[in-house]
DNA sequence: CCTCCTCTTGACCATTTGATCAAGAATTAT
DNA sequence: ATAATTCTTGATCAAATGGTCAAGAGGAGG
């Protein structure tokens, strides 16, 4: 067999702490101009490293595209997969909606990465929402579905309910820019986190009759 | 004064039809691919004209998503000056949720594209949003501000029930992919807009004590 | 029919951009 | 020290892409 040119097998120091700088650079610029308008170059300036240097960490641009969601994604599901059946249902839900809310102040750059993934037809993770995220949001919609069975709570749809409180929460986030155009000011975090809250839960209380 | 080539002044049929042919095929390929994804061959190929021909009608690739964008922008707008202050709250937030919930599912290529240009900034409509789409929100808040003060609707913040409003209901156009993929199959849109409008309204409602 | 203006296109150009390569610098292991 | 491996980069390439141009086809009015 011929000796062909490989990657370096084992992670060195140098490798972990470049490749954390590119994927912190990465996320910057495929956040703010997606997949196909960010550029191999503008990575590369903010990772402050040479193009081929970037190149020899991650060999396409794709792969840091992809490695970059993947180290995401699981982060992603963490606030549901807490939603504990056993729990009281307002609080849970309450603490849920508070977690994405957090979410969405802490790492806007994140969600605008995967809404712009999803928008534009989810081609990279299409294995992960149709397996692991569908998965996860069956089993809770259980959940939520036996609450509302044993009269803890409005009863509503609840992969509806999950598509709610996604679209609101992570509002905050990718459409940052219409919100504080609509407000005239920057958003205050604390105020849209009880608003929503609000809205989303005064809904599902039991009604006395 | 030297004579200078100029573009025609008076729109012909031919201009018409091409250019509503042009704008059709643009708004398949920027809502799919976003502005930087796009590319001007795809559009002239979609519209079945040269490449140079359809140059002919917008000198640049911008004046077409220009185009495209100040296309939509006043029916964006038009569900929510049609809530009216005389009316019965929950009738007309019924009635807004229930048009956007339309609008969402027959036209979901014109939502994506609006949802590219905000999440990426909104380079091209920040006036559209600080000006008439701010304008807009504001007087129907106090509208909706002036039914919370009647006692005829629970006191939620007005433009963070807008932006609720907004997300539930667009959702299901930007992310359609990802409904479809958690829920297994083609959402049904009679089922997700019962869905919503119960999940927004039923909060709304003033209870008795 | 003829003229003027509109419409259409093949060929072409300059730039951007993802990716490669060879060669040298730095680091690590022996 | 020195050999082996990893890391870095200037130069370069091919393809993609936005846009131009000159020349001809087509249509409308006189």
């Amino acid at each position: 067999m011929p000796h062909t040119k490989a990657k370096p097998v084992v992670n060195t120091r140098i490798q972990a702490r470049n490749k954390e700088l590119i994927l912190a650079a990465a996320l910057d610029v495929f956040s703010a101009s997606g997949f196909r308008g960010a550029t191999v170059d503008q990575i590369a300036a903010k990772s402050e490293m040479s193009k081929p240097n970037l190149l020899y960490y991650f060999r396409r641009k794709e792969d840091i595209y992809v490695a970059l969601l993947e180290h995401t994604l699981s982060d992603w599901l963490e606030p549901l997969r807490e939603l504990n059946p056993e729990g009281d249902p307002l609080t849970e839900l309450s603490r849920y909606i508070s977690a994405k809310m957090q979410m969405s102040e802490a790492n806007p750059k994140a969600s605008r990465l995967f809404a712009n993934e999803i928008l534009h037809g989810a081609p990279m993770i299409e294995k992960f929402l149709k397996g692991p995220l569908r998965q996860l949001v069956a089993e809770k919609s259980l959940v939520i579905q036996s609450w509302i069975a044993a009269g803890k709570l409005a009863p509503v749809d609840p992969h509806h309910l999950i598509f709610a409180i996604w679209a609101v929460t992570q509002h905050y986030a990718d459409f940052s820019v219409q919100v504080d155009a609509v407000l005239g000011r920057r958003e205050d975090s604390k105020a849209a986190q009880k608003a929503v809250l609000e809205i989303l839960l005064r809904g599902l209380q039991v009604k006395q009759s």
